[in-house]
DNA sequence: GAGACCATACTCGGATAGGTCGTGTCCGAGTGGGGGGGG
DNA sequence: CCCCCCCCACTCGGACACGACCTATCCGAGTATGGTCTC
């Protein structure tokens, strides 16, 4: 089980953004961050697909976001890029093999499927619990304004 | 994030073999599921190698429970096959670029990383909540003790 | 001087190869049981 | 009749291909900008 790598940087491109105050591109975020703007853009497109950013084309075109971060989850971050599917999947095995269960009693889904169930929805409720703006705030009583200042007056100067 | 397979077949063992009063063979669980025997081997011995199961060669061989079922968690049995790494790999993102920040800043596991690592630790808190012996309670309080006493005849008539 | 037009350079978006890990399979090493022989 | 020994069939364990998904990349479609020409 391995979460794409994409969504580390589609979570910092997310925080960075939060510091913008005019659309920025995908191959500045990229440099920013020091990957591959290929790929990051792939992100990108993942993020705007689901709303969760907004492209605008032509020059001085780029990303912004559609909301304020406070109303922007880790977990629509996460959802946007890695997909909205359960890691578990359920293939019924109960309903194969010498010993199958009748098929009235997989109306409700078995124990095991509960659990994983479960402790997915677990998972999905902690991201969820946390914001992009939380995650401005807690960078910021931490290192100080002057991070986000600066990722500010990085994007406003010239490339 | 897609998990293996594989994990829903061990469980689905483990769950079996709560049943069993003698060591049952990979093929036999294979044979009961109705899924591939080579790869099912696979997964036993993961689950081997990780003490969870003894395995005994020889004739009228295979594996058992070294553990009595409440002391085996599904996070047990899914670290075991899928493996104990967390999902989410932190590359150091903030490390890098031209606002990269100071290593003496990094001692600290960023805002992103912290959030993903208290998701996958309510991940594996609801996993580790629920044991082997809860499923098989589970599924004896839905279904009737007719389900595990099945199992447990198939098991001891002859192939 | 003001307005409209156009060329341009920049942007995103989806379609396209390569690498890595999960999926599925196979065969060899090891071992306990059962039958046969001997005492 | 009981004990010992050997053969065997059965077991696990790790090593070996195949395939799907993630990773990384490229080129084409579209658009706002800035300059230029005309009125």
């Amino acid at each position: 089980m391995k979460m794409s790598g994409g969504v580390e940087w589609a979570l910092h491109c997310a925080f960075a953004l939060t510091a913008a105050d005019h659309p920025v591109s995908a191959a500045r975020l990229a440099e920013m961050h020091d990957v591959s703007a290929s790929y990051l853009a792939k992100q990108l497109q993942a993020m705007s697909r689901a709303g969760l950013v907004r492209s605008t084309q032509g020059n001085l075109g780029g990303y912004e976001l559609t909301r304020p971060p406070s109303r922007i989850t880790v977990l629509d971050v996460v959802e946007a890029v890695d997909g909205p599917t359960p890691a578990f999947l359920c293939t019924d095995v109960r309903a194969r093999g010498p010993l199958a269960a009748s098929p009235e009693a997989c109306r409700t889904p078995c124990a095991i499927h509960r659990a994983m169930t479960a402790a997915d929805e677990a998972w999905r409720a902690s991201l969820r619990s946390v914001t992009i703006a939380d995650l401005a705030a807690q960078v910021t009583g931490e290192h100080g304004r002057g991070v986000l200042d600066g990722v500010r007056n990085w994007f406003n100067a010239a490339p």
